[in-house]
DNA sequence: ATATATACTGTGGTCTGACCTCTGCGCGGT
DNA sequence: ACCGCGCAGAGGTCAGACCACAGTATATAT
């Protein structure tokens, strides 16, 4: 059952190796972590050249189907489900997102996430939520720790959300958000504070109280958009003014490394 | 400023073709829309074979960050933010995505999709909106046709929306829903009931009632997934039989074409 | 003069086959 | 038992020729 015409690649061999593979993969002869033949020898069996072969496979490994691993082989992705992170970046500076969508989202979809944590998270996730409040309280005065194991708690909410799907968007926001949030200062946010709302959600969640999880995860990241100064206001209106260049053409000269 | 370690590609050449583009995209140099210079001239001037420059463009394309048009050229992505909607579907074989999940996210983005539609909605968005009202009542006698309008009503409630990342993010969910629809038979669902639902929620977002809008599309939506025959508790059940072939290995016999 | 072929040019797509680099691991020396 | 050297396997890069497609210019027929 061929499956033509992706949507990109109007290429044709490389896309033959592409439905392949994914083919190969919908079937369950290839499971995540499996190691898929050396190039070379693929390429011959598939009757395509060995650079046609690699064009397909990049093409899978840009969206994180496939893991290349230089002098080792190639492998069928195996970790949690991630969407290009790259991609989202490289999307954000292309379309002007700004921080106030994307804090818009995470709200949303995190809200949301906390509450299916409070439904669904098992004792496992519970332990864990403990463990990053407790360090989250020992790293008070270490900012650069401290913001680790807070990315650690949202990311075993989402876990505990049992929507895999959400987790993985939720996670590619966070990340892009993580990124801006790097580049500026560490600002002095009020970490006790912090952690406290961490540890009533956590409180929340393993009481089992959907609702509750999901206002006091509202209130935290509401919290943490203005205290972490976005400049949500200064965007909107830069926003406007920007985004006008709409001719097109290259030049040449600026790109030329 | 060399941005170095992405993420997957362990390759330097071809990461460097992608960062060198990427900061052109940051800077400005290239905006949606421009053509990049022609890959042997391209590949001379960065000092790189044109395999690997086609390489990192080609890491680039299946992002969505660049289009390739045989016999035209190489563009930056013009079109409204999209991320690899392939991507999703082959994630979710993958990590055994079910229907449910993707209804439950759905449900979750589209229902406050439809009520920051009602509050930002502008009269572009409500007159769009009433044409595909009016077509779907107009096409409740052939299924094909509805599910069209279907489509490019809730397309619209998310541009409505004014949020560029949430809308990115439910086409790419939706696509992945459709794709799975349509291979299933059409159902009969009622469309009339159906087109009503929608003619209720644009009302809504007309009269910028937020809360209504987002109650009748949550309404929607869960009539929608029941409607369809979603074989959600099948699938539940089914989820945990599987998914336990963690041995991994290469059977070539089968991969061979 | 218009319209339909046809040829040309520019650009991406594929192939070949040789060579480079990295990883992992075994063999041998200490 | 330990360390290090080197081989083998796998991916990464390269060069250059050639193929395929799209758009345009040009020639030809009506």
């Amino acid at each position: 059952m061929p499956r033509i015409k992706q949507d990109e690649p109007d290429t044709h061999r490389a896309m033959h190796v592409v439905n392949h593979l994914r083919t190969l993969i919908e079937n369950g002869d290839l499971l995540p972590g499996d190691k898929i033949p050396p190039e070379r020898e693929f390429a011959r069996s598939l009757k395509v050249s060995r650079a046609s072969l690699r064009t397909g496979i990049g093409y899978l490994a840009a969206m994180g189907v496939m893991k290349v691993r230089h002098g080792v082989g190639t492998f069928i992705a195996d970790g949690p489900a991630e969407f290009g992170k790259t991609s989202f970046s490289l999307m954000g500076v292309l379309h002007g997102f700004q921080s106030w969508q994307m804090f818009e989202a995470r709200l949303i979809l995190e809200s949301h996430l906390a509450a299916l944590a409070a439904e669904r998270g098992k004792q496992e996730h519970h332990a864990a939520l403990a463990d990053e409040v407790a360090e989250m309280f020992g790293a008070m005065d270490n900012p650069s720790d401290y913001i680790v194991h807070d990315l650690l708690f949202h990311r075993i909410v989402s876990q505990a959300s049992g929507n895999p799907i959400l987790a993985a968007l939720i996670e590619t926001i966070m990340s892009a958000l993580y990124d801006k949030r790097r580049k500026t200062v560490e600002r002095s946010i009020d970490l006790r504070e912090s952690a406290e709302m961490h540890r009533e959600i956590y409180r929340a969640i393993r009481a089992r109280k959907p609702e509750e999880a999901r206002r006091l995860m509202e209130e935290h990241l509401r919290m943490a958009e203005t205290a972490q100064g976005m400049e949500s206001a200064a965007d909107r209106k830069a926003a406007k003014t920007a985004r006008m260049g709409k001719t097109a053409r290259v030049k040449p000269s600026s790109i030329t490394s």
